[in-house]
DNA sequence: TCTGGGGTCCTAGGACCC
DNA sequence: TCTGGGGTCCTAGGACCC
């Protein structure tokens, strides 16, 4: 047995944690730079406000429904992520975290004791209420596809009350049946699209197609999706948990870039994440590819990327800027307006099955990384960083809504008014 | 003023080679 | 006269997810 637990609108309802006052108002939250709204509160949802829409077109509908509105505050989410995460992880003995806000759990050992899976959904989203003041839904499925589609049920259909449980054929009919095919993990809007010319419109019906016959028509992967509803696992708990094969950091600018050190600065930064994101999942990373670009909305797109291959695999932050010093020229034009700039690492490798070079002082390199891990682990992101990376207000992002960072900051820990 | 996210994986088609 | 293969690597862009 799976499950795949996440919060409900888990940006809006972060926000609502630490100010009751608008628990129960419609909440959206938008992303970098306050671009696109990314995440709903159900009461905005019952609005009729969409997800991924930029902001700017949808902000007349949001004040005239007096909607609260929020920059990403992404130093409160990861907080509160860590300990839902944590909170989640009990309940079982093998977590997956998937994103921010999911994770997945599979029930062996203690856990597949458990006699009534309606009620251990219900424990779990009573500890994270009780513990953290968010909003969970639970989906308990025989795979990982029917664990996220129970998910999806949990949350939004009716009569389930953030809880679902597949665990027969039956009880997949009986919830497939009612979700289009567009709410499975892995049907987009494009497949969606190409299925209803075939008749296929719930998920259920998708459930019934030959495997096989799908499989020549679309992809392996519709092929798998159709295996996985019918209880047959193709996703093995080690394929889900499986480490990246590529790894990016991305941003768009707070405010147009236009000079050379502006955006040495930036890529400076992403370099250090990839960095840090490939030693997060023990890897080494044969080529990077850096990019900068201006913004595809206006007129005379700018767009150059290099890729740079090392001789040796490396997951050194400095190796990585140091790649990124030698193509920063090729790469920056005066006159253009970047809108946008990035890292990534692409041909990832285990750090466990490399050969290092005969002449390298990796062994040097590893220990000083691991030490700047720490560092910034223990006394905040960014305590000890490359000196590439020099802040500019020009770049860093727009965020006009910001609520208080109640976690991480001492000056925004909220206070408790006693009365006498 | 004028605005438009971030991340990962996959695939079609082109370049190149023999 | 005029036809005409197959494999690998690379990359841009698409599809999907949250």
């Amino acid at each position: 047995m799976y499950a795949l637990v996440d919060a409900v609108a888990f940006y809006a309802s972060a926000e609502k944690v630490f100010d009751p006052s608008i628990r129960k108002r419609p909440v959206v939250v938008l992303t970098n730079n306050d671009g696109c709204i990314c995440a709903v509160s159900p009461e905005a949802r019952a609005l009729n406000i969409p997800k991924f829409e930029p902001y700017f077109k949808l902000r007349h509908l949001l004040n005239k429904h007096n909607v609260v509105v929020r920059s990403s505050n992404y130093e409160l989410y990861a907080d509160l992520s860590t300990r839902m995460m944590e909170v989640i992880g009990r309940f079982s003995d093998s977590q997956y975290i998937y994103s921010i806000d999911e994770s997945f759990l599979q029930f062996t050992g203690f856990a597949a004791l458990v006699k009534d899976w309606h009620q251990y959904g219900h424990d779990i989203r009573k500890a994270v209420w009780r513990e953290i003041k968010l909003p969970v839904g639970v989906g308990f499925g025989i795979t990982p596809t029917l664990a996220k589609a129970a998910n999806h049920a949990a949350k939004k259909l009716e009569g389930y009350n953030g809880v679902a449980v597949i665990d027969d054929i039956p009880s997949a009919k009986a919830i497939l049946s009612r979700m289009k095919v567009t709410d499975i993990w892995g049907i987009g809007k494009r497949l969606g699209q190409k299925l209803a010319l075939m008749g296929i419109n719930d998920a259920w019906t998708l459930a019934k197609q030959s495997p096989k016959h799908m499989r020549k028509q679309f992809s392996v992967v519709v092929e798998r999706t159709i295996e996985e509803l019918n209880g047959h696992i193709c996703l093995s708990w080690d394929e889900v948990k499986s480490p990246k094969q590529e790894i990016y950091s991305t941003r768009s600018f707070g405010e147009r870039v236009t000079n050379i050190n502006d955006l040495k600065g930036s890529l400076a930064t992403h370099c250090a994440t990839v960095g840090k994101k490939l030693r997060q999942q023990a890897s080494l990373t044969h080529r990077v590819v850096i990019f900068a670009h201006s913004s595809p909305y206006e007129d005379n797109f700018y767009k150059r990327s290099y890729l740079y291959d090392f001789p040796v695999p490396t997951n050194d932050s400095r190796v990585i800027a140091n790649a990124m010093n030698e193509v920063l020229s090729l790469l920056y034009s005066e006159g253009v307006r970047y809108y946008k700039a990035g890292v990534g690492a692409l041909e990832l490798v285990s750090e466990r099955y490399i050969q290092a070079d005969l002449f390298s002082t990796s062994a040097d390199n590893k220990t000083l990384m691991q030490s700047m891990d720490k560092i910034n682990h223990r006394f905040g992101k960014g305590t000890i960083k490359l000196a590439s990376e020099q802040q500019s207000k020009g770049w860093s992002m727009r965020r006009e809504f910001l609520s208080p960072r109640y976690t991480t900051r001492w000056s925004d820990i909220p206070r408790i008014n006693c009365c006498d």
